[in-house]
DNA sequence: GTCTATAACCGGATAGAC
DNA sequence: GTCTATCCGGTTATAGAC
């Protein structure tokens, strides 16, 4: 359950870090996650956390900036673990309605250890100037490997959306996502039954409308919307180039 | 500008505070509003707040629970602003579309002077945990008001719903304003240009679905999301009863 | 130059006297 | 209802060890 695996090679391009160095930031990081899940994020002292890892309080603030930074390990760890959940379900579903509910399932069934301090969480990731937002530019490479998640949940499904319309629908579902995220997170119902719900349900329904996305009827619609989408795209392509591995 | 009108009946029943109370606390919200706009939330500082309000810290911390408590005086406010500026155009406007745009440019316009602490207003909105949440109990009121407001937007336009879908539109509508604000909050452009471009573009199109709803073809899906939308209210039924008069 | 530690600072929040 | 004194935890400054 390591983040870190250290890199063998000569050199640390990604971290400009030391082995040692990597193994302290590994060690703080692991003992923030514990605390973070063990009695919250608001709970979890910075001071305990660098106890835990054994290390000072300046020292854990030599490796991460604040309290927030601590919360990128989270993402990814996230991230890695739905990843691996989806990988049967992208394999055998083919239909599209049953390939996109199993996947947010999945997200929301591999989040569910971190439910309880995900709304901390959110509370960071809220504030558009932090770089913990969803939509900040230090987020892109995290946000890129989520689009492109749900680009395979379109592609390998038994629907086939116009052309214009598909090019932007990973984008879409991705924002989609947040929004269950954005009400998981609000869930405070046994089992989180509720989001298992809405999921169930909009995952029909928004199938449907990709489904419907070809009728003449809805077409200046989707016309309409798309071009819209574009509009705002626009402006954001300062971010879209390089990407890290992560 | 002030929020707070002490009312000269002989009992507070709302406050439980002496007169002298009232304008204590008056004298506190105004000088955290001022120095929140001043400065932003985050280097508004309890100290700074109570001694500008000629009170001590600890006095301060009488009359509102947590400095996240003060940013309910902006709330009010902010609503009674809109409020004020939509009166024109409920009375006027009758094409939906119109409306529904006007609406909410007017809530983006009158909100204009607290964009640059919105964000860190928000971040803690944000967290579910927060009485600040727009989904809190203790927001109800508010929510509800805004909801009224929604409902004038469609009562008084050209457009006649199916009943179903008219009895939960308030809420979607108001669904919608929420999401507005977010994309707002996050908005960087001169102007808020793209907000309004984003007002611009989905008003409309929320309008056109609206009048779509009676279409034969788009009936069971709207049927279903409407029943979809009522298992979850079935829940939330706790909170929905009295209300303040605010 | 990379890492680690100690000692402060600052501001939100609380306790308890008056 | 108002104050003063204090706590607590995130953050920073800075000095020294490897």
């Amino acid at each position: 359950m390591n983040l870190e695996s250290a890199s063998p090679t000569g050199f640390e391009a990604t971290s400009g870090l030391t082995q040692k160095g990597e193994q302290t930031r590994a060690r703080i990081l692991e003992a923030a996650l514990f605390l973070f899940m063990e009695r919250g994020y608001d709970r979890a002292t910075m001071r305990e956390i660098a106890r835990q890892a054994g290390v000072s309080l300046g020292n854990a603030y030599y490796y991460f900036r604040s309290k927030e930074h601590l919360i990128q390990g989270y993402y990814a760890q996230s991230h890695q673990d739905h990843l691996q959940a989806c990988r049967d379900i992208l394999e055998h579903e083919k239909n599209l309605e049953d390939r996109l509910r199993k996947v947010l399932e999945a997200k929301i069934v591999t989040s569910e250890p971190y439910h309880q301090f995900a709304g901390a969480l959110f509370k960071t990731a809220a504030d558009p100037s932090s770089p913990l937002s969803p939509f900040s530019p230090e987020s892109q490479p995290t946000r890129s490997q989520a689009t492109q998640l749900m680009a395979q949940v379109l592609d390998g499904s038994d629907v086939n959306a116009p052309d214009d319309l598909a090019a932007e629908l990973p984008k879409l579902l991705w924002l989609y996502l947040m929004g269950v995220i954005l009400f998981w997170i609000h869930d405070r119902s046994p089992g989180c039954a509720r989001t298992f719900l809405l999921i169930e349900h909009t995952s029909r329904l928004v199938a449907k409308l990709i489904r419907l996305a070809r009728n003449p009827l809805l077409r200046p619609l989707t016309h309409r919307t798309l071009e819209m989408l574009r509009d705002f795209q626009a402006d954001d392509r300062r971010l879209t180039d390089s990407q890290d591995s992560l």
